[in-house]
DNA sequence: CAAAAACTGATAGTAATACTATTATTTTTG
DNA sequence: CAAAAATAATAGTATTACTATCAGTTTTTG
């Protein structure tokens, strides 16, 4: 899997950026040191000069990248849904029961990323900090519906369709696949945000892994027939 | 209900305030003037000065009420939930089956804010709109820890302490009462807004409430014994 | 009811932010 | 190796998120 997974390289949408930070060491650098400062100071304290000087480069040269911060994090969070995209391809393929399938998605969509796969320059634990902590930022703006036009959240929409569809392959019926899905990609992120932080909104316990036993618990109820 | 609503004044935590926004006329205008600012705006692009503006006053005025913008989103939030845990005491009084006061808490919690109950001054149909698209920015910044002590979202602890001690009642065993409550809650909001804006992550009808039967069905098949 | 206290508005000021623009230097590539 | 492209260095602007001061007005309270 790190071997596959670090061939891939994960393409983009190119409305996002000025200048792909794939096609350069500056540009490398600028993923990497973002990931690094946002997951320590959030993204609000975040700044291209502060990213500036971690990387040893300035505020202009950054611009020339991205448009904004805010860009920035659209393509963060772009490559992270990629990412989980591609470990659900593979996660899944060769699995024949639909039931199956749909157990290892959840597992892929709510477990803790704890190994760091090492895609080159991004860390992805560190990643799955910022969205958990901040991807929501992302969509919840002004800027929603000429962001969505640009597809910024094209990847989102199709791992939820791909869910979908292996809920709709064990119930033809179930009326809301959709929200389901969407409940819970966003909920297990908040939840663990929660357990570190408002640990009264949430049930945590040190054994297993308790949100992913939740939310595969509650799908399968939920389509039931 | 609007008589009995209107007589009652929310209290909300002193922590989060300088001064008690409800003690002055100036104080009103500032909520008053902020729910439809930030509403029109977004919570981003909102500044005190643009409120001082609108309201006629000075941004110097507005900050001997609140510390920060962040500290106005607190109270907003703060009032909200207060708000819906009146509404929820009121709703459920009185209603002996567990299983028909879950029903009604989860009707509360995700129905969408259609009446204007008109509690004074504060605006509830804008002011739910503002908690679906900027509640979150209260508690995703790096200072949750800090605002938690202060007392921030005491509410909405309470609130789902309350909804989980109904499961309990219904259901003891069930191991996952908050999780359960608090992905409703946030959820609920979460469809809300992609109903409007990212419609391919929910599933949507001009019907009835979806949102609301979604989880209503969701919650009941969940914690069936 | 007078003095003190609190409140508000007006104005000014500061450091930082979110950019844009210009130019010089370095690196790439054909 | 020359032309083109990329980067660094620097400067500049409007706005933001505050803080500080002061004077006039209202409210409190002894």
């Amino acid at each position: 899997m790190k071997q596959l997974l670090s061939s891939i390289n994960i393409k983009i949408n190119e409305n996002i950026f000025l200048k792909n930070p794939e096609s350069s060491e500056l540009g490398k650098k600028i993923i990497a040191g973002s990931i690094d400062l946002i997951n320590k100071m959030g993204f609000e304290a975040f700044t291209f000069k502060k990213l500036g000087q971690a990387i040893g480069s300035t505020e202009a040269s950054i611009y020339r990248y991205f448009e904004s911060k805010h860009k920035l994090l659209l393509y963060l969070n772009c490559w992270y849904w990629s990412w989980t995209e591609y470990k659900m391809m593979f996660g899944l393929a060769n699995i024949s029961s639909p039931e199956e399938r749909l157990r290892k998605a959840i597992l892929l969509l709510t477990q803790e990323v704890v190994e760091d796969n090492s895609f080159m320059h991004i860390n992805e634990l560190k990643l799955n900090q910022i969205v958990i902590s901040e991807s929501s930022k992302a969509y919840l703006t002004k800027e929603v519906d000429q962001d969505n036009k640009l597809g910024a959240y094209t990847v989102q929409k199709q791992l939820v369709q791909r869910v979908s569809d292996i809920i709709l392959e064990i119930n033809p019926t179930y009326k809301y696949p959709h929200m389901l899905i969407s409940t819970v990609i966003e909920g297990a992120h908040l939840q663990r945000y929660f357990a570190e932080h408002l640990p009264r909104l949430t049930d945590t316990s040190d054994k297993d892994d308790y949100i992913t036993s939740f939310y595969t618990e509650l799908v399968f109820k939920a389509i039931e027939k």
